[in-house]
DNA sequence: TGTGGGCATTGAACTAGGACAAGAAATGGA
DNA sequence: TCCATTTCTTGTCCTAGTTCAATGCCCACA
């Protein structure tokens, strides 16, 4: 097992819950190591599959598509941050009303809901670092549904810049409008405003 | 111990989770109730605590306010249903940045962030029942999201109206239009164009 | 080395919803 | 019962953001 590969992973579910090293071993064998290519779609609107996955390397998006054909991108997924369908599966399994793709070349660990309850099973604690990161991307989201009601489109694109600085410079302009509710053409006139400073 | 009394809310977690009395015991033993006029405010913004509430009767909101003075509802909390803050209270102890408040005299079993702890180190079974919790109110939270970016003000309404039947009945209608992100005049306008059919 | 398809920019016309103000209706408390 | 306060409605004017269309750009790739 090659020990700088799970690192990473192995720190981040470290913040929250103390585990030993037989504990991350096991969480390890359950994870599948997934190189794939931008623009590849993991998870199509209607499937059942409720995966979760951690970027290792790479950028992925997290969308609905509207009725009327329009992108809505919910979560941007970034180096050592989880993405994934979070749809009722264990007590309602219903088909997933979200699209997860590649916005560039990625490296993921992902796990099955099947590993996923193994895991759960076979160390509790597991259980509690989920909560939490439940819990935290709760928070993330309300602010956002707060922002996206309370405040105008370029304060949205400021703390956007904010917190990920990183992203204009990767990701395509239109994406970030669509992430900020915004239109591709309001929001390119919002960033030539805000140059002018 | 009024077993009635703990009925409901036993029904309520063992949706997810299979217990025991015994479990459910010590569960209710770490409750405690609170009767509590409407208009009191249970948490301010800036306190610590980040309590959990069970609404038995009753009805309460949580709310952010904004820099220039306005609120704004993130959560109607009615009865069978979990309101409280998610604030990061364990591994990074920020102040509340939310109010809640009654709406209507109200019952509550209330847990303190402590006894929640002790609840999951006595009947870990808890921490998936608040997991899944959370994740039902993420799910619900960005669709709310969706709807907000991408919804008419009248379809917010009429979808409101579809998943809080008996809320417009029991609040003041401004609390509804702050819930959905519009001014209170325009739901105004709203209701009085859909009543035109 | 050209070329075609996504991207970004700009402008003009339009609209959903906001802000303000004033009045009407409902509610509640003593 | 009455008064005060909160809540709801309606109208007018205003603005942030949309939609549509035209133009130019950048590169991926044959």
């Amino acid at each position: 097992m090659d020990n700088t590969l799970y690192e990473t992973i192995n720190r981040n579910v470290s913040r929250y819950v103390r585990f030993t090293d037989e504990e991350l071993g096991i969480f390890n064998s359950l994870l599948k190591l997934q190189s794939v290519h931008k623009k590849t779609i993991l998870l199509h609107e209607g499937e059942k599959c409720n995966f979760e996955a951690f970027v290792i390397k790479g950028c992925l998006r997290k969308y609905y598509i509207d009725p009327d054909g329009t992108e809505l991108i919910i979560q941007f997924g970034v180096e050592d941050s989880w993405i994934g369908d979070i749809s009722f599966s264990i007590y309602d399994p219903k088909p997933s009303r979200v699209f997860i793709e590649t916005i560039e070349d990625s490296e993921l660990f992902t796990m099955s809901p099947d590993d996923k309850e193994e895991l759960y099973r076979r160390v509790p604690k597991f259980e509690r670092v989920f909560r939490i990161l439940m819990q935290r991307n709760l928070a993330v989201t309300q602010d956002r549904l707060f922002a996206s009601i309370s405040k105008s489109a370029s304060q949205k694109y400021l703390e956007f810049l904010e917190q990920y600085p990183s992203l204009p410079q990767r990701v395509p302009q239109h994406y970030i409008a669509s992430y900020l509710g915004i239109s591709p053409e309001f929001l390119s006139k919002v960033r030539k405003k805000l140059a002018h400073r």
